[in-house]
DNA sequence: GTCTATACTAGGATAGAC
DNA sequence: GTCTATCCTAGTATAGAC
């Protein structure tokens, strides 16, 4: 261990670096993080970690980078196994809950960048947006594999909006009480009546397209 | 207007200073908001922002306590008028668009401040728990009004937190895609489903209670 | 209540020896 | 790649005249 290759102590001191500076930022935000902060908690000088990450905002960037390829990389592919719509959504489900359980850091520096955007640099802006857009395209084709929906983008679209909305509010809730959960049962319902209020056959469901009277969805 | 007693000069200017401090430290958030920037955004020098405020977290304490209080004077009394179910959701979805469309501010800020709640200070934490907390207490009564769920308020706990995660979500949302709203069409499919998924009545719809097959709610 | 001026600290960032 | 030491700016907060 003390004898690992000198060529790996740079690698591990800028790991080392980088968890500590997420660590952080996610809990306290990038504008509360110091740089000494970081240096105190992970134990290496100041000055090693400007020569690792040219600047504070670099930090940021490295680990927004990170955070995001870890959870996209938790994420189960698009593809969603299963026989039949039941059985996929509660495949998918289990999995979002898991994928945002398991990574309340990457989802908290996501939102905790998206919150201040405007004062962010561009390389940090064009990191979250990729985080964004990546977790957007996904839902979208989960839920399209779930409910079979490559001929229906709209509604692919809609269902995946909610999803992760429901998902980001579940992440909101949870800083105000740590036992949150994402409530996959209700959701469940949720996205079952969505879909068949489109017209999307679900499986064992009566004819009825819609759970009440005349509905305007404002679209 | 120059001539104004100056009796009313304090009072106004502490309003000012509120108001540039509510507007920098929701775009900004607390710690990227400097009390020079404040300053510079409202024309008064420092030592009188100091002199209304005793420190900056004491400017913090009273930007949320005027937000909380804007934004539940906006909110509708939670009686939800109207004849049957589907009237009277309309009304507090339209109601609930409209005050979280028209109070950016105050959600910014109460979510920027559960953010890093830990670092908050105990007043700004009391405070912000009283504005989340009045948020869920009005929302469990509205829709406990909506759907008559007197007798169930488990029910009534859940199409709440439902409804605020969603909104929550929109909020976050709109922080990436200013564009974004509350989408009330698919959130009224969705509340109608689970109110009946629950065995609530909810009129004009058939005996089905579940649009699927044995669900399982968690709870 | 408002202004000017200032004390004091902590932050971001760099130099240069090893 | 890592360390010590340091520069400079900006931040919070206060003193005291008006």
């Amino acid at each position: 261990m003390t004898e690992a290759p000198a060529l790996d102590r740079g690698a591990r001191s800028r790991d080392a670096i980088l968890d500590t500076a997420g660590d952080l930022m996610s809990r306290h935000g990038y504008a509360a993080t110091s740089i000494s902060m970081i240096s105190a908690a992970c134990g290496l000088p100041v000055s090693s970690i400007y020569w690792h990450f040219r600047s504070k905002d670099g930090i940021y960037v490295a680990v927004l980078e990170r955070a995001r390829t870890a959870l996209l990389a938790a994420l189960p592919p698009a593809e969603v196994p299963g026989a039949d719509v039941a059985q996929r959504l509660d495949t998918f489900l289990t999995e979002v809950e898991d994928a945002f359980r398991r990574h309340p850091r990457g989802v908290k520096l996501l939102l905790g960048l998206g919150m201040v955007q405007q004062d962010a640099s561009a390389a940090a802006a064009a990191e979250v947006h990729q985080y964004r857009d990546a977790l957007l395209a996904w839902a979208r084709d989960s839920v399209s594999s779930v409910f079979a929906l490559c001929d229906r983008p709209e509604v692919a679209d809609e269902l995946a909006r909610f999803t992760l909305r429901m998902a980001s509010g579940t992440a909101v809730a949870r800083w105000f009480d740590p036992d949150a959960v994402l409530e996959t049962g209700p959701l469940r319902v949720a996205l079952l009546a969505l879909a068949t209020h489109h017209g999307v056959p679900v499986g064992g469901v009566p004819g009825e397209d819609a759970p009440s009277g005349p509905v305007t969805t404002g679209e």
